[in-house]
DNA sequence: AATGAATGAGCCTTCATTCAT
DNA sequence: TATGAATGAAGGCTCATTCAT
């Protein structure tokens, strides 16, 4: 109608930018049928259903079940990772432990970040499983690193930090748990809550 | 009761002793796999080739594939109750807990534990959730219980009980990701530390 | 015939003959993925892209698959029968088959030439099957006919016309067997000798 | 019934020897489809029904589709093999060639056989083409080993062994397009006839 | 003239479950 | 008590084909 305001052709990033999109909700419906449903007891007829388009369209945007899996389990971790590093510089270990543990409450309170939890990496095959060990296991080093230095400036009490770390991550999982109607209501005061379990633990 | 106990006749106590040690068999055989491979993972045929008998047999001890893991997680919960509730009279509030939380490490070192938490509710079908769901409730309302207790008797610092349980919980679970070949290796150790871990939480 | 033939417009006939070659073009590429992985091992997405163009774009020039592999064989076909023809006449019979079978030879040491053997007939459609049987059967009886009458003239020794025939399809069509990297180094020495082979059988 | 007769189990060679008939049953029926509507358009829905039992059935017997149709070919291969080497001892090669030619005649008139040509190679996967190769490569290899014994002990007439036997293979596969209504009433005509022609190249 | 996007249709394969023996 | 054999049910995936642009 316009074509002033722009070319009559899409251009390449407005259509890439559509594409994104449907890919973005492919991996929320799916996400939240993931974590409603578990993974194998989720059809990727009922994820085209719940988007109003047809099986095969999915396979347009992804390469097979997993791949749609992987896409929502590497958003939440791509959530916790971005989110954890603004501004956790010039912060005490403590404090940066206090900005990771944050960003994974909130993840964990959302669908992609249930999956993380409520998926099985046992789903996955040994290639998917890989990666997603890879992406759990950075997080789990960084706060293992956190936890060492911590130790260190003296914000942080003695630990084992392996044992510890396993232990802050069973809390933040937790979470995840929690009916999705009781998290959506009280979600800032639950992550406060959970913080402050966090914050006696180091 | 029975008189004819002694019968040249296997009597009922005998055959049944035999045909629960051989479900107990599947069961361990099972919450293995389970636990290696995931539930949805795990096909009965690979159960009964580790015992070496085959697929149609599973049927003759347990109605189907899902009492053969309720049976696992029950007998995991089972065991909690069992060690937690013996000579948990007479302890503090706070006792008590690491009476629970160490029943609950020890389970969780092993197959049967471990498949309370890599195995998804969600593989289960509503009514062997509700089941499942009624025995994990107890253990949670449990431990709200002795938190609230140990807030009365001062054993335990003021706390939002729900929060601090699923947080216990999550620690609890944490101990079923790490690798059995290290559980197997250090447990007691790790009971330990992770004992302490909870310590620092109450 | 037609006087617009110099209009700056593309006319008609050039218009045609550019989409005829590109039709040619995507023949060509066909008729080599059919020869190396079959026809139903040959997706429209693999013909597109050895094209450098996408798969819609094929059917612009083509109503489906069944066309364009009926295009290939008919390819092959058409050359079989307008090199046969020319100068078959006032030759002997016996020389005349030698001009068949070395047309036939020819074409299949080439991919079009390939898809008649190596795709069988019973990948299409009743009614593409009738229209190639027919291309089949009119070569089949060209040379039964041609067997017929060597054997009035004396050029060609007594036989079952039919299994004679059928014999000889059989020899050409062992061709296109050969690997198409012997075939093309070796391609005038092979007709030679294959049609040595069948100047013995006549 | 009878307890004398035998043992009332079904002793191991009787209840393979029932599996072995029953596979022997898939193999006969597929190979009849498969010869009528090509590999891919048979399915193993198809081919269950024509035995009258559904399609997982078929799984009990063999491992995918792909197996079904190397079962077919090796049956046919094997049968070639079989027969060829039976007496093919103190023969001039001449006649070694006509009792291998005859016995894959006898083959190439049957479903089993025509599978080997009217299904392509191609429909297999890397791994069963291989197999099968190797089967038509030793009946190929067999086949030049006896024109070059045959030029040896002047049997048969000199030739390059390659081109000749590819040409015996071609004139031995038309046999299989021939339809089978027509080869089962002409059968032993139709061998005598086809090792005429053969007769001739050699 | 060409393509991005979407879909209908279909098939192979897996597996828990049953049943006759 | 145990098993060989058979099946129902279902799901992932592929691909030729269409259509709006």
């Amino acid at each position: 109608m316009s074509t002033v305001e722009q070319s009559p052709f899409h251009d390449q990033g407005e259509r890439s930018r559509v594409k994104q999109a449907k890919a973005d909700a492919i991996i929320e419906a799916a996400a939240g049928l993931f974590a409603e449903q578990g993974y194998s007891g989720t059809t990727l007829d009922g994820v085209a259903a719940r988007l109003g388009i047809t099986k095969p369209t999915l396979y347009y945007y992804f390469a097979n079940k997993e791949e749609i899996l992987i896409a929502c389990m590497s958003s939440a971790y791509e959530s916790v990772v971005e989110h954890a590093l603004v501004g956790a510089k010039n912060l005490s270990a403590r404090d940066q432990l206090f900005t990771v543990a944050g960003a994974y409450l909130d993840v964990m309170m959302q669908d992609t970040g249930r999956c993380l939890v409520r998926v099985s990496h046992l789903d996955l095959t040994p290639a998917g499983r890989a990666k997603m060990s890879g992406l759990k296991g950075k997080i789990d080093a960084e706060i293992q690193k956190i936890l060492a230095s911590g130790m260190s400036d003296g914000t942080i009490r003695e630990c084992d930090v392996r044992v510890t770390a396993s232990a802050i991550g069973g809390v933040l999982n937790a979470v995840s748990f929690w009916k999705s109607s009781e998290t959506n209501a009280r979600r800032p005061e639950l992550r406060e809550k959970f913080l402050a379990v966090i914050a006696t633990m180091i």
